[in-house]
Formats: structure tokens, sequence, C-alpha cells
DNA sequence: GCGACAG
DNA sequence: ATCTTGTCGC
């Protein structure tokens, strides 16, 4: 896999900025998929003390949610977090992650925000328009907009509005289970959004995408951690 | 000025 | 995100 488009990643917030506004143009907000028949789902996970990290994605049948292929790149923090560019910081590394898939998937669920944020240009919305693919913010966390809590059972949701403006939602993926925040991506509505996330969704409150893909990162580092020299 | 702030 | 013990609940 290959971005579509190429934008420099050795900026300064200011001029992240600037990218985020000319990029978020290009968002598209309404259903523009085909089959969906393989769902993939990306983590990054952080390990402070080698200011390294290690960013991994899981390729899964939408159906079945078997594992197709899974990857996992190793990398240095670069830039900061900084609230509201974070795509800065994960991105790098993920676009090296998937220049190794060989399984291009339908849809992406990403870990974060799509345009539930300030400049409707979250990680999961600047990871679908490099990609032009289709793709879900799933966060586990409010960043912007307020919500009133949904009813108590899984499948139910409310809207998350920034003002009068409609950015998301909160949905029960599970029964006595916060909330996630959802929110469109690239190339997918709000309602199709939801419906992948809750299918994705069977014992936990995240997707299992999102877990396995977790999981795999965790692995990863574990196996690589602790380099194994063989005895001469 | 103060609080909030995806991962 | 990560650092971390106990603790409440099914």
């Amino acid at each position: 896999m290959q971005p579509v488009i190429q934008h420099p990643w050795d900026i300064t917030p200011s001029e992240a900025i600037d990218l985020q506004i000319r990029l978020s143009k290009l968002v598209v907000k309404q259903d523009q998929l085909g089959p969906i028949s393989s769902i993939a789902g990306i983590d990054v996970a952080y390990h402070k003390e080698n200011d390294t990290l290690i960013a991994s994605i899981v390729v899964v049948d939408a159906e079945s949610l078997e594992i197709i292929e899974e990857h996992a790149w190793s990398g240095t923090t670069s830039f900061p977090y900084v609230p509201g560019l974070f795509s800065f910081r994960e991105l790098p590394s993920i676009v090296k992650l998937l220049s190794a898939i060989t399984h291009r998937p339908d849809l992406i669920i990403c870990d974060g925000q799509g345009i539930a944020h300030p400049r409707r240009f979250g990680l999961a919305s600047h990871l679908g328009v490099l990609y032009d693919i289709p793709t879900i913010g799933c966060g586990k966390s409010r960043f912007i907009g307020e919500y009133s809590p949904p009813l108590n059972e899984r499948g139910c949701q409310s809207g998350l509005f920034d003002g009068d403006k409609l950015i998301g939602a909160a949905l029960r993926t599970q029964k006595n289970v916060k909330p996630v925040l959802v929110s469109i991506g690239h190339r997918i509505s709000l309602e199709t959004a939801c419906h992948w996330v809750l299918n994705a969704t069977r014992h936990y409150r995240l997707p299992e995408t999102t877990r396995l893909a977790d999981r795999y990162g965790r692995q990863f580092y574990e196996q690589n951690k602790q380099p194994i020299t063989l005895p001469n």
C-alpha cells in the first residue's frame, strides 16, 4: 500500500495546522465504499524509556473476524503529542507499516477520532485521505464535542455535537459499558460507521480489530525487547 | 486568566 | 500512551 497523497512530516505545528485545513477539504463524508470483505485495525504503543514506538495492523475477515494478515513496525518518536496534531505523531510510522501490507483492507478502523476534531481532520480522516481508503474513527474517550449518555443497551447511540454541528456518535458497544466515540474518517457515513463498529465488536468494549492490533503490537515488543542470542 | 485536551 | 496495588464486581 502506498499513499496517493504525499506531504512532508518534518514540519512545525503551525505548518501542520495549515496542512490540516487544506487536506480536510478532501474528506468524503458519505458512503463511498464497495463490498466490505476485510477490515483492518491499527494501533500504536509507546515505550517512554527508549523514545520508541510500535505501530501494528491486523487485517481480518469482515464476517468471521479471523486474522488474514498482521504486521508491526518499530520506530522512534519525532513529533510531540499535541492535542489536535495527533496524526503527525503516529502517521509516519503507520505509513511505514502499511508499505509492508499485502492485503489492502476494504475498511480501516482507527484508534482515535475522525472528523470529531477542531479542524475536522483527526487521525482517521488523515489516514483515509492519504490512502483514499474508507476509514472510521473509534476513540475510547472524547476529544471535542458534547453528548448525552446513550441508553444502556448494546447498539444504542447519541449524537456528539460541536455546538449545533453533528460530528460523531457516542455508541454503546456493550451493556453497562462506557460508550466509544465514533466519527467519520473518510468515504463513509456516520450511520455506516456505527454499523461496522458494532459488527467488529463482539465481547468487549472495543472492536476486535483494535484489540487484535494492540495484542500483536505487545507481542512484537516482547519478542524484540530482549533479542535472543544463539550460543556458539 | 483558567480549565480541557484523541493516544 | 505509560507509570502502577488494590479493589469492586460478575
